[in-house]
DNA sequence: CAACCTGCCTAACATTTGTTAGGTTCGCAA
DNA sequence: TTGCGAACCTAACAAATGTTAGGCAGGTTG
């Protein structure tokens, strides 16, 4: 269950850190992101940080890394609890559900992942490309199927409807209210904008 | 035509900061867009840019209003062009063209406006509240509109298609490509999916 | 000529940044 | 008791930040 790489948790202090960074790049970006702000937060002194990471960009890599990963599972574990027989327009839902659910309920690492991507340095986005283009694929993947399901007409643009979803999903996190009310209509809308896109017209 | 608080080009100097401003706002964020970067992107010393600005923010508050302006006027002059008898789902079709284009044609300045806008200072944030309530306010114009043309379904909430919307139009600034030809399909994807949402399942 | 304004510059200010070197404290092992 | 590593601290470093005070060249106006 627990991390590869942590063994035995000696010490919360490292996800404290992450926690703090997390928050404050999904708030206020990543310069204003300061190593003894984030130290005020967790509890230590700033040079104290490098105990555990070895530089600020490592923090921010890992912090922009869990954000699209915690996304990522929970799609991937939804997909994977579904029946064998599940319609394609459920997968689909299910998909958008958990994509959604996701981004709320680890709001601060997904903020940070989405919004900070752009602005960070070019090593840091080198260090997180991998695992945003496997992202994309598992999307891409997804409406492959739902187009071979025949849920979405197969005439659109798989690259224009992941961004057009992806878009529409992330920008969730720019609003004040993030409750399950909220997460179910947008999901809904978009399901059924996403089903019936040509189905009368073309 | 001309601005009122600028009767005449005695220089172009305030231009070329706040062009500056936008392209650094855009690519690099707030706290990154630094006066002497933009003293040297702009071709002077940065104690001078406080003979044309007030401080930093007055720069930032700028930019982000101007950004948000382009796309709001640019919406409203294409509906202005329309014939009375435009369909509903023409006039639709207009306002997010004219979203996406202005989007693309003035890249820095709408990208400063839609990534920066809530990791700026309060004051800053305050001072351009007001300019991008009334563009939200636009949008749902045009979308009430809409549904009472039977265009889009009145069932559907105008605030969550609002979202949609603006998510799916404005994530369109983080691709690499903003050719005419990714406009117009992502523009006429979503036209598709607005317009005919709903009318099979419901 | 003198006075003045525009537009820019230089030089400095206090503060904050990431980072590092060199401690200190504490618990565990031999 | 001695040794040792984990976890943290203090204090400083050079560099960069927004901002300000004061000055200088050049054109316009009296």
């Amino acid at each position: 269950m627990a991390d590869a790489s942590a063994p035995s948790p000696k010490s919360d202090m490292r996800r404290r850190i992450l926690d703090a960074a997390a928050l404050s790049l999904a708030e206020h970006g990543y310069e204003a992101t300061t190593l003894r702000g984030l130290a005020a937060e967790a509890g230590l002194k700033a040079g104290s940080i490098y105990y555990h990471f070895a530089s600020k960009d490592a923090i921010i890599i890992d912090v922009l890394n869990e954000g699209v990963t915690y996304v990522s599972r929970a799609i991937e574990e939804a997909l994977a609890a579904l029946p064998d027989e599940t319609d394609g327009e459920s997968r689909l839902a299910a998909a958008l559900d958990a994509h959604l659910e996701a981004l709320s309920a680890h709001r601060a690492y997904t903020r940070a992942a989405i919004r900070c991507y752009s602005m960070v340095p070019d090593t840091v986005r080198a260090a997180t490309a991998p695992t945003r283009r496997a992202f994309d694929a598992q999307w891409l993947s997804i409406l492959s199927r739902a187009q071979a399901d025949g849920v979405i007409m197969a005439e659109h643009d798989r690259a224009v409807l992941h961004r057009i979803i992806l878009g529409a999903l992330n920008w969730s996190i720019e609003q004040r209210d993030a409750g399950m009310e909220a997460r179910r209509a947008l999901a809904g809308t978009l399901l059924a904008m996403l089903c019936n896109a040509g189905r009368v017209s073309g």
